[in-house]
DNA sequence: CAAAGCTATGTCGAATATGACATAAAGGAA
DNA sequence: TTCCTTTATGTCATATTCGACATAGCTTTG
């Protein structure tokens, strides 16, 4: 992992440790990193051009818009498996959610 | 979602609610237990292919062994997050990882 | 300017996923 | 058969993630 991208996760809250500290190694890290980072910029895509807001989501899902936030933030404290559900709850079928991870993130 | 194939995921211990007792529809909830169960699969796969018995992968990533075998069974329990960064930390890619949830679960 | 609407961020108790452990079951070798 | 290895399943205390709430920032509209 570079050292800039690094630091640019670390700003998001991210945190990194000694490699036992996660699951191995520190490319794992940033995989894992990055997939999630492709998926909220997919979660912020399909609601804008559903036109929703953040509120709307939340209602549409039973969450609430500060956890909807967090997830298109790429917040540490979101699940993989809440950002799919609610791209699922969005209409995105499993095969986007497929190329969206494997694409890199854009952020 | 036909018939059979919710006894058969019902079988494997999934609980079916009315609609908002999970997020969105009965759909959905299909689209994201196949999905989970797609990554089930592949590692079982990976697992098996690179000659590892449940408690060495275990001790990769650091969990159990009674984990490794729910997540290969596709319980409920287990998180796709646990699944991903296993999987991950099995040497599989991003893509390799969006490719398996594209697809349609095998078992 | 103020007010309204949308998004960002921090915190909290409650809900869920986790590793660990025990133990059962299934298969293979002696 | 018994022994050994591997996988399956159930339970539990702890750790993580959750929705909810407060509030701040940021635009836009009047």
């Amino acid at each position: 992992m570079k050292e800039s991208k690094r630091r640019r996760l670390e700003a998001q809250g991210w945190r990194f440790g000694s490699a036992k500290d996660f699951l191995g190694l520190t490319d794992e890290e940033a995989e894992y990193i990055e997939l999630q980072l492709s998926l909220a910029a997919l979660l912020r895509k399909r609601r804008e051009s559903l036109g929703y807001t953040q509120t709307e989501v939340a209602d549409l899902i039973g969450s609430s818009q500060s956890r909807v936030a967090k997830m298109e933030a790429g917040d540490p404290s979101v699940s993989v498996d809440l950002l799919i559900r609610t791209l699922l709850a969005l209409g995105v079928n499993r095969k986007q959610v497929g190329r969206a991870i494997g694409a890199a993130a854009s952020a």
